[in-house]
DNA sequence: CCTTTATCTTGACAATGTCAAGTAGTACTC
DNA sequence: GAGTACTACTTGACATTGTCAAGATAAAGG
């Protein structure tokens, strides 16, 4: 063949996946038609199988690139200075809805266990598994180096749950709706983001807890 | 016809909505079939096109549910007597995550822009709006008659991002697998829980709120 | 030149969502 | 009590989908 059409070297796998999230952040993960994603990635329909099992295998690439860009977020935010406490909660919410709103199509596979291959396709696991890490590494840094192993794991879990909950809930429930008059939505997330990061500030402050480093 | 074979009296609609139900319970909402539904339901492949539109309708049905069970669950919590502060951020978590494991079906569609028909199928709207009411009538409540309505705006997204934060990484997150050796799931969640309500206790205690009622 | 391997393509098949066109009862009207 | 309308389905058909099987082409190594 000649030289190909595209200037991204015939790099298929990487049309096709960029193809896939392009469709997921449009219209849902639900629609993703592996037929659809060959031919925009202009490939015959049955290229994508040599770079992916069959259709869940798009997702769990999608989920597996997702949860290392989370991990990296949380990375960012543990080595940025000056920034523990209240702060540090704050940075980290930011960091998650940040890479929620920027990375839909990713967000929305991630946590569907039935399509994303979490568990079953082992580089995705490792991915997710790595991300909690960061997160925990994230916390034991910036919130408190004396808090308990048992309770820092509490801890990251109620973030991940907080920073989750305002993400999901953003991007696919029933808020901009809800709005109260003369309230616009950013405002109103920066509001959530705060009372949520003060009352962790508070927490840590009555648990008596320390950033680590310096 | 005669009498017709199921005891449910030929109500085919509900027969259609439990059959998906359960498939979804089961497999995910990717995997639900139409003709598949049709089938357990034991009526012809294009029976349940006349309860609902398309796919989607019935995922709209079932979301449709799920958000009156929902307000219903945050309506029995703000009625429990002696119930305020931190106790009833408790209750409130506690109900929102027996409500996501009780109806997981439910729950899984609910918060899918893409296939549950919120801002398209208008019953579905009208029923995820009134949870939300129920929610900031529960708020305003059991944590603080004197709160701004802003401010319990505010209050009541953060309280349902977190539940529902804990509820999703429950259902489909993360969190199983990275359990630390000797605790168990039960334990870890009533620990993410307490944590929780805590950090909303000191926060309305901060705040000077106090439940209305009494 | 021959074989292997990587990278795709074409062809086929069962299953799916959904449109269109029936069919059998039941209810109501004149 | 014949006709009409409506409800609650069923059967049939069709384009589209995921995926298996079997090539085709080209580069690489011997």
């Amino acid at each position: 063949m000649a030289a190909p059409p595209n200037d991204t070297h015939g790099d298929v796998r990487r049309l096709v996946l960029d193809a896939a999230i392009a469709i997921i952040d449009a219209t849902g993960a639900e629609s993703l038609s592996m037929r659809e994603v060959a031919r925009q990635a202009g490939v015959s329909h049955q290229a994508p199988y040599h770079y992916f099992k069959d259709r869940s295998g798009i997702f769990a690439a999608i989920s597996e690139e997702g949860f290392n860009k989370l991990a990296s977020a949380f990375r960012d935010v543990r080595d940025e200075e000056n920034v523990a406490g209240e702060l540090a909660a704050k940075r980290g919410f930011q960091a998650y809805l940040g890479f929620a709103r920027k990375n839909t199509g990713h967000f929305r596979v991630m946590f569907r266990t039935d399509i994303c291959g979490i568990g079953t396709h082992e580089p995705t696991t490792i991915a997710a598994d790595s991300a909690f890490d960061e997160l925990l590494n994230m916390v034991t840094r910036t919130i408190g180096s004396s808090i308990n192993p048992k309770d820092s794991f509490t801890f990251a879990i109620m973030l991940w749950s907080n920073a989750h909950g305002v993400a999901t809930l953003v991007l696919d429930g029933p808020l901009v709706r809800k709005m109260p008059p003369g309230e616009d939505l950013e405002t109103q997330i920066q509001a959530v983001i705060n009372l949520s990061a003060h009352m962790v500030g508070l927490q840590a402050a009555e648990m008596g807890l320390v950033p680590a480093g310096h």
